[in-house]
DNA sequence: CGTGAAGTTGATATCCTTCAATCACCGTGG
DNA sequence: CCACGGTGATTGAAGGATATCAACTTCACG
């Protein structure tokens, strides 16, 4: 997707939709000055809350800088659903759905996040082409994942959606890190459930018979291989979706630094 | 303002989500310059399609002119999700989804739609500042819509995605045209089901428990009323979503007219 | 080890789907 | 004008899938 300057695109068919830099690890995160007034670093352990409280005009937003978390909601009686989860590298901004109902980013685990306020700038921002650019490709591609989900919700049985799931970990790590042999599945039950709108029973469940099926080796409780992607693939009806690592907010950092 | 758990939230004004000019029906779409060479109208029959063809930076794009539309994907064994509802005056961009998923805008009745294509000024575009903000205001605000309905799909039952959905078209209705008495439902039992990620039987069979509980009558097929919408809205452990009739429209016109 | 939290498994209930039959509505053609 | 046929809606019966509740196991960590 994003040439090296200069050099010829190799072999792109497959393409990971990560920019060489994300792929090398050395992205925007890498680069982000600690110290400037705007920016504000945040650890959350495992569990730990943000929340979000207005205005939501975009003028303030975050990144997550190391480990997973979740962008969460909750109605009155109690019940959660995991709207997203945000990798290391996604940009959070604040309206993430109407105001009125509770919302907030969650620590899937040990997590660091970067909270970046504009509202100082904003007048500044609000006219720059590349800023406003760079927030679009962001929105956008939340867009077409949250789109996804929807389908995803909508028509997948428990039986694809943790596959799809486990597959799309997978895609991503091996995006990101070609030589690690195992996928980390750090999601406890409960958080995979409110991320696939299932319940922890069921999702114990399905991953058992997904063991039994050979489709999946469990290593231990939270470590798996998929010894035959193309295999997960076939039973899944939709499209396993590619990682953008860092490049969001990579794009971000280029556009207001 | 995001800030570690705790923080008080404000509540925000009821505001209906509506312009002046929408809410007096005098918005953009009826200014819409018929004549010029970036747009295209076109005339949907009920059913009919328009699909999404590459590629996807955003500078094509189709408002609803009139009629109600749906943006709709299959799974390549049949089955059908709509990932939203398309009023009139609303702006669809077109990636909606990865590339390779199938993806179509379907009039749910008689429709009519202004397909732009911005292509040739793409260019300039792309540094223009109000068209960016006009852009990002569109998707920023579906994206809002679409998370939101992550959690419906994800978390309510039968009854209260039935329900939700009929108060949610209450709401649109009054806030467009406080006059009219009764709500139109225009859709077929199998669009109320894919949009609510259910089947047409179960929603036949939601509406009549519905209809013996009180809470909606229906004059016919088509055209309901809802005696108590409060009581409505206590049943349903979300809020309501407000219309945003053609204000979306209107933003993007003003933007590159 | 001992303890608590998370995960697994089983029994059962509930909800939703599937399949099939019937009904209601509506336009068409005799 | 009315019978006819087609389509969508409704309803019923049965089955399947997921949730719920409860018991038990495993694991992490002191």
């Amino acid at each position: 997707m994003y040439d090296v300057a200069g050099a010829k695109k190799a072999v792109p068919a497959p393409d990971s939709g990560l920019c060489d830099g994300c792929r090398q690890g050395v992205c925007a995160l890498s680069h982000l000055q600690k110290d400037l007034p705007d920016r504000r670093f945040i650890n959350l352990a495992k569990g730990g809350r943000l929340e979000a409280t207005g205005p939501y005009d975009c003028m303030q937003f975050w990144i997550v800088t190391k480990g997973t978390a979740a962008s969460c909601t909750t109605f009155a009686d109690g019940r959660r659903q995991i709207v997203g989860i945000e990798y290391t590298g996604d940009v959070v901004c604040g309206l993430m759905s109407a105001p009125s109902t509770q919302h907030w980013l969650e620590a899937l685990e040990e997590c660091e996040v970067c909270q970046f306020d504009l509202t100082r700038r904003a007048n500044a921002l609000r006219h720059d082409p590349e800023f406003l650019a760079a927030t679009f490709a962001i929105v956008h591609r939340r867009l077409t994942v949250s789109q996804d989900r929807i389908s995803m919700l909508g028509r997948l049985d428990s039986q694809e959606r943790v596959l799809l799931f486990l597959a799309e970990l997978v895609q991503r790590h091996t995006a990101l890190d070609p030589m690690a042999p195992v996928t980390a599945l750090s999601m406890s039950r409960e958080d995979i459930a409110d991320y696939l709108g299932l319940n922890a029973e069921t999702v114990s469940r399905v991953l058992t018979r997904i063991k039994k099926s050979g489709l999946v080796k469990f290593l231990n409780r939270t470590e798996y291989v998929m010894p035959d992607f193309e295999a997960v693939r076939r039973r899944v009806p939709v499209e396993i979706p590619m990682p953008h690592g860092a490049c969001n907010a990579r794009i971000l950092m280029e556009a207001f630094k």
